[in-house]
DNA sequence: CCTTTCACTTAGCAATCACAAT
DNA sequence: ATTGTGATTGCTAAGTGAAAGG
């Protein structure tokens, strides 16, 4: 049976037919307009010149357009690496003429600044219309499901273009082909109108399945992987499972003493397996770490997770700055981001680690008879849905609730309100590790920030002279203009100490936010009833903690909490 | 059992927007 | 009106984990 908070999703006009809800089926009836493809390629005006060895040479259209995706990204450093060049070049050159091929042998010879000054041109010509984005979304940002009007996530397939990876990619660089409607998958319902595919063009398969989610897929030509169009996360689907995934994690509340009471136990078991099993859980349940799934070498950027962790991303110290037993861990997680943290852990978990690393190379895995499918299938014997990632979503969840009740008081004004709620929001994502670089103009709009608090001080030094100043005429000839004076001047001071206390804390939230990134862990850790209830029972409006398209993301939490929400 | 495929969530960076200061 | 800035949105890569395939 659907919650009888989700009602407002379900449906906006009128009553349920039915209220109930067949788990597995998804849904009913789904009608769609099919994905929006990017513009074709048209070749470049003759102005536009590419130079091989400080010759002009003319390029056919399929290799002038990847000379075009280089050449945009001129300034960014990504086309200074030799691994990206190397791959670049070589997808370049198979999209080549012969006659090309011939002749252009050496990327260090090509010239694509005229490309780049024609890009930069288009960007800033697109900065002074951009309108015709709004039709777009009219006519493919939605969809009909289950006879509600629903808002598509991504439904643009995506363009042409050289490949990003993150960190040490050894794809970075390959050229990302452009989709045709020919590589396509419909999904829609067999009753709705079928989505015509662009003028000239047929889709790859029509497919009505009802099981699954999305609206059109495609496979992409870097890693082999499938792309799909989905929903926004706003809609109904999305916010069933965003509300199922947190109910598994409160579950886990229920029984994670015990959970941790077997672990610990396992931790001198016999079997070394058993043992393996019981770290890696310390350690996910303790650092929150991924799972760590195995990846094929060669195919992606060096990242671990826990159960893929390798001997030489830890270092055991018996003991280090006055803590005993303190494991160092230093590895890329995923996206490439260091995950560098000494922790001081259990003695047995301590013990253990030595064990595992013992006859080992750095390159060996530390757990060498554990993997993720191991893991999760013994979770899922201790707790019905349990899985490592559950363990990331419940002690973020529960860190935000218990940081939340220790760092915030009703009495606070509501600028020191807010810093507890970021403060609160912030032990999770460093406990996530959720980083970010710190913004380019980071330390200029630190300075101008503090330039600003002084210069309120200063003119708050003023206001108080000058509050004393009338306050001292009134008590020589008080007369009612003079009274208001001295009120007015009062309330210039007050305005003032308010105005310097609020900067002060948006300082200190600033300075402590430079590289960690919270939206992460808000948007998809946090279950966002225990922010609902902070908010009510705070006094503090909803939108200064959640902006718009997180309160849509999160309507069916604002609608079900109350102020006594527990997590 | 192990590997691959599939579907979905999670992630940081870039582009764009909105609004304040000038 | 212009510009600079932080906030928001868009983009798509990179994970997780179940199910299918061999």
């Amino acid at each position: 049976l659907i919650d009888s908070s989700f009602s407002h999703l379900l449906c906006d006009v009128g009553r349920w037919e039915e209220a109930k809800y067949e788990s597995g089926v998804k849904w009913k009836f789904l009608e769609h307009k099919g994905p929006c493809f990017p513009p074709e390629f048209e070749s470049l005006p003759d102005n536009v010149r590419f130079y091989y060895n400080g010759k002009v040479v003319k390029l056919s259209l399929a290799s002038e357009e990847v000379a075009l995706f280089f050449g945009q990204m001129l300034d960014h450093e990504y086309t200074t690496k030799a691994v990206f060049r190397e791959n670049f070049f070589k997808d370049w050159r198979k999209e080549m003429s012969s006659e090309e091929r011939l002749l252009i042998q050496d990327l260090n010879k090509c010239d694509f600044s005229e490309l780049h000054a024609m890009h930069k041109a288009k960007v800033e010509a697109r900065k002074n219309m951009s309108k015709e984005e709004k039709l777009t979304v009219e006519e493919y940002g939605f969809c009909l499901l289950d006879h509600h009007r629903e808002r598509i996530g991504n439904f643009k397939i995506e363009p042409p273009g050289l490949f990003r990876g993150r960190g040490e990619h050894p794809k970075q660089g390959m050229l990302k082909k452009r989709i045709q409607p020919e590589h396509v998958i419909i999904n829609c319902s067999s009753e709705s109108k079928i989505p015509a595919p662009p003028p000239g063009h047929r889709w790859k398969e029509i497919r009505h399945d009802n099981t699954v989610t999305w609206l059109a897929s495609w496979t992409e030509n870097i890693q082999g992987s499938i792309k799909y169009i989905m929903l926004n996360a706003n809609s109904k689907l999305k916010g069933e499972k965003d509300w199922e995934k947190y109910e598994v994690a409160r579950r886990l509340k229920t029984c994670v003493d015990s959970i941790r009471r077997q672990y610990t136990q396992d931790f001198k078991s016999k079997q070394m397996g058993t043992r393996q099993r019981a770290v890696a859980l310390y350690f996910i349940d303790k650092l929150a770490l991924r799972a760590g799934n195995e990846k094929e070498e060669g195919e992606t950027a060096d990242t671990v997770g826990c159960c893929s962790l390798r001997v030489e991303h830890i270092t055991v110290h018996p003991n280090l700055d006055a803590s005993d037993f303190v494991v160092e861990f230093d590895f890329l997680g995923k996206d490439s981001i260091r995950y560098y943290n000494k922790v001081p852990v259990e003695k047995k978990v301590f013990k253990n680690v030595i064990l595992f690393m013992e006859n080992k190379n750095p390159s060996d895995e530390l757990f060498d008879r554990l993997n993720t499918a191991v893991l999760n299938k013994h979770l899922s014997s201790l707790m019905d849905g349990l899985t490592a990632k559950v363990f990331r979503t419940f002690n973020a969840s529960i860190t935000l609730q218990e940081q939340l009740k220790k760092l915030s008081n009703k009495s606070d004004n509501p600028s020191e309100k807010l810093l507890s709620y970021n403060r609160a929001n912030r032990a999770v994502a460093i406990l996530c590790n959720h980083q970010r670089a710190p913004p380019k103009t980071f330390d200029q709009s630190m300075a101008n920030l503090q330039a600003k608090i002084v210069a309120r001080k200063e003119q708050l030094a003023l206001a108080k002279t000058e509050f004393k100043q009338a306050k001292k005429e009134n008590k020589a000839k008080g007369d009612a203009k003079i009274q208001t004076l001295v009120e007015r001047k009062k309330k210039a001071v007050e305005r003032c100490e308010e105005q310097v206390l609020k900067m002060e804390v948006q300082a200190t939230d600033r300075e402590e936010n430079k590289q960690i990134a919270l939206g992460t862990s808000k948007l998809n850790y946090l279950d966002p009833r225990i922010s609902v209830a902070w908010c009510k029972n705070m006094d503090v409006p909803l939108d200064k903690i959640y902006n718009k398209s997180q309160r849509d993301k999160f309507a069916w939490a604002i609608d079900m909490t109350e102020a006594d929400f527990v997590f």
